[in-house]
RNA sequence: CGGGGAGUAGCGCAGCUUGGUUAGCGCGCAUGCUUUGGGAGCAUGAGGCCGCGGGUUCGAAUCCCGCCUCCCCGACCA
């Protein structure tokens, strides 16, 4: 492969796209790879073009070695498909919606369970034909209320979505470990830094789900990790660990004491910190009873839920939803209080809500023989050394207070630190959803159906583009991994001599070679133009043919380091294939 | 959906407060000469529905009203 500067389609850009915040989208402009055609929508030029099939080869030989079958399948996506699961109502505004001329609904595919199930069950009906893995690489469309960050979020975006088909939970296992590991060696090969972490909480079961999140401080998904082990969750996931159980005997009684206008954690604090009880008391010593309502799928009826968190905590709603999924959460207003006269706003303890039959659940860190300064269940009035185990019991565990930097690992190693990611991979069971929705069954050597079971795995292709140049650039421009650059040396001939003609020589030896070269021949552009371009473009080895040629000198340079070094006319070919193979 | 900002040449921007000749600057583009190891110089050019519609005015990029679009933060989504 041979691109000429002289002739590519390519402008670069001296400066930021006005609506370009971030690296990925700054340099990906800048550099010419793409360009905005309307919001959340990029067209993709040659190099670009070039980048993005790099990244679709590695996917797609890692998919193929785990026994993936590659299929295409259209975006445009007719409504009955989606009538038979639901989802033509369930996505609501967030997926675009077509019309023909005769009036007939369409959607442009977001994701395509629907039609791979329903394409397996045209072709597959034996017990034989399992297990298969199917997949394609294509365009997907979203129509997210506020695309962002350039490529990173955008309305269509090219995907790679899998899709395996088994007979039993052990072989769905074995398809999600398959997935797993081929995702492992593309991201690996790729260079990104990622981490794996659990998708769901812990109480909807560990493996079923997890997202392979690409770090960068540009990232929209938080996630913890540890400072001491390789430990690394979604906020939602991570399980506080336990402390021991402390014995009740000879803990004090509980005294309720007056502690007028106290109706804040911090007023408490103040309040007890200057009425001389013989200690010093810290947010940590108290117990703040967080009152919500939850409600399950398909009934009416609110239940009043206690939660009870250590007072140095808030609750951390998206921790709370999960750990309460499917039921929806609201915070309790107003009618409430009064319709439940028994729960003093500000003064809530948890035997208010136990001895009225609601439902008290506390943080793991409440276990038997803490101490708590809490509500006593009228106003002005706190108590203080409640035990749990003794004065009180919750009827259960709940871990949703909130997750804080330095808090310890679950694993026991290190303490948590927050940090921030981008999706780049996501694999999950799916389990018979989808089967059971079009009936996809086989035939068992007994002669009786065997409803299939399934997986659904993805990768952001295009996403992973913008995540590699988040991860990989310096102020100078891109810094690309040499599996994904659109060329793996860039000869720059610059000088009034025949640098040129030379360069295109070299580049045209190399090219012979099987190296893939970017040779800039323009004519008339001054040497730094042409350096300032190539460091922006980021293609990982230059070569110079320049002011050293009279003397038989090129200078050969790398990008990620910035190394430069003086090599031979007569020799320089053979060199530069021999650092393109990584010699 | 809530909050903030912006629409003027391919890109980045000034001009608007205080209406007044032919709407300006940088980059890029074209032509010529010079220059050639770190975003060159000089000269000459091409390129505009000043977001759209209405209004005020002798006169509107500029003032008024309405609308549209885009960007950023949040919510939502993943």
């Amino acid at each position: 492969m041979l691109l000429r500067m002289s002739t590519l389609f390519l402008r670069t850009l001296r400066e930021d796209p006005a609506d370009a915040e971030v690296p990925s989208h700054k340099l990906l402009a800048r550099g010419g790879y793409v360009r905005r055609t309307a919001p959340g929508v990029y067209s993709w030029l040659p190099l670009g073009k070039l980048v993005l099939e790099n990244v679709t080869s590695v996917v797609r030989e890692e998919m193929n070695r785990i026994g993936g079958q590659e299929l295409l399948l259209p975006a445009l996506l007719p409504r009955e498909y989606f009538e038979t699961t639901g989802r033509w109502t369930e996505y609501g505004d967030s997926v675009f919606r077509v019309v023909d001329r005769k009036g007939a609904d369409y959607l442009l595919g977001p994701t395509h369970e629907e039609l791979f199930t329903h394409l397996v069950k045209g072709e597959f009906s034996s017990y034989k034909d399992f297990p298969v893995v199917l997949y394609q690489i294509q365009e997907k469309f979203r129509d997210e209320a506020r695309p962002r960050a350039g490529i990173l979020r955008g309305r269509e975006f090219h995907m790679k979505d899998s899709y395996s088909f088994d007979l039993d939970d052990e072989g769905l296992q074995h398809s999600y470990d398959l997935h797993r590991d081929a995702y492992v060696r593309i991201f690996d090969r790729l260079g990104l830094r990622y981490v794996i972490v659990s998708a769901m909480s812990g109480a909807m079961g560990g493996s079923a789900s997890e997202e392979f999140l690409a770090e960068t401080s540009t990232g929209e998904d938080t996630f913890v990790r540890s400072t001491g082990s390789g430990y690394a969750a979604n906020v939602e996931a991570v399980r506080v660990p336990v402390p021991p159980a402390l014995p009740t005997e000879g803990a004090p009684e509980a005294r309720v004491h007056h502690t007028p206008d106290t109706p804040t954690i911090e007023t408490l604090v103040d309040f007890f910190n200057g009425a001389g009880i013989g200690r010093t008391v810290t947010a940590a010593d108290t117990l703040k009873n967080v009152l919500v309502k939850i409600r399950q799928p398909g009934d009416s009826e609110w239940e009043i839920l206690g939660i009870g968190v250590p007072g140095d905590r808030d609750v951390d709603m998206k921790r709370l939803e999960a750990a309460l999924e499917p039921a929806e959460v609201a915070m309790l207003e107003e009618a409430d209080f009064e319709a439940n006269p028994f729960l003093v706003k500000g003064y809530v303890g948890p035997n208010a809500l136990i001895h009225n039959k609601l439902r008290y659940l506390a943080d793991p860190r409440v276990v038997e023989g803490t101490r708590w300064i809490t509500g006593a269940d009228q106003a002005d009035h706190h108590v203080v050394d409640l035990v749990c185990g003794r004065d009180f019991a919750p009827d259960g565990v709940i871990d949703v207070a909130e997750v804080r930097d330095g808090d310890p690992s679950p694993d026991g190693q290190g303490t948590l630190y927050t940090a921030r990611g981008i999706e780049i991979g996501h694999v999950f069971q799916l389990g018979r959803k989808y089967a059971d929705a079009y009936e996809l069954d086989a035939l068992g050597p007994d002669g009786k159906p065997k409803r299939i079971t399934m997986g659904s795995y993805g990768i952001g292709v295009s996403r992973v583009v913008a995540a590699i140049v988040e991860q990989s650039h310096d102020d100078k421009g891109i810094v690309w991994p040499r599996e994904v650059a659109p060329a793996d040396v860039h000869v720059v001939g610059t000088g009034k001599g025949e640098q040129i003609e030379v360069a295109v020589r070299i580049a045209e030896e190399l090219t012979a070679r099987g190296v893939r070269v970017l040779v800039d021949d323009r004519k008339g552009v001054s040497p730094g133009v042409k350096f300032t371009d190539a460091e922006l473009l980021g293609i990982p080895t230059s070569l110079i043919v320049g002011k050293g040629l009279d003397q038989g000198v090129l200078e050969l340079r790398d990008r990620a380091s910035g190394e430069r070094e003086e090599i031979a006319l007569d020799t320089a070919v053979e060199k530069v294939a021999g650092v393109v193979a990584g010699e």
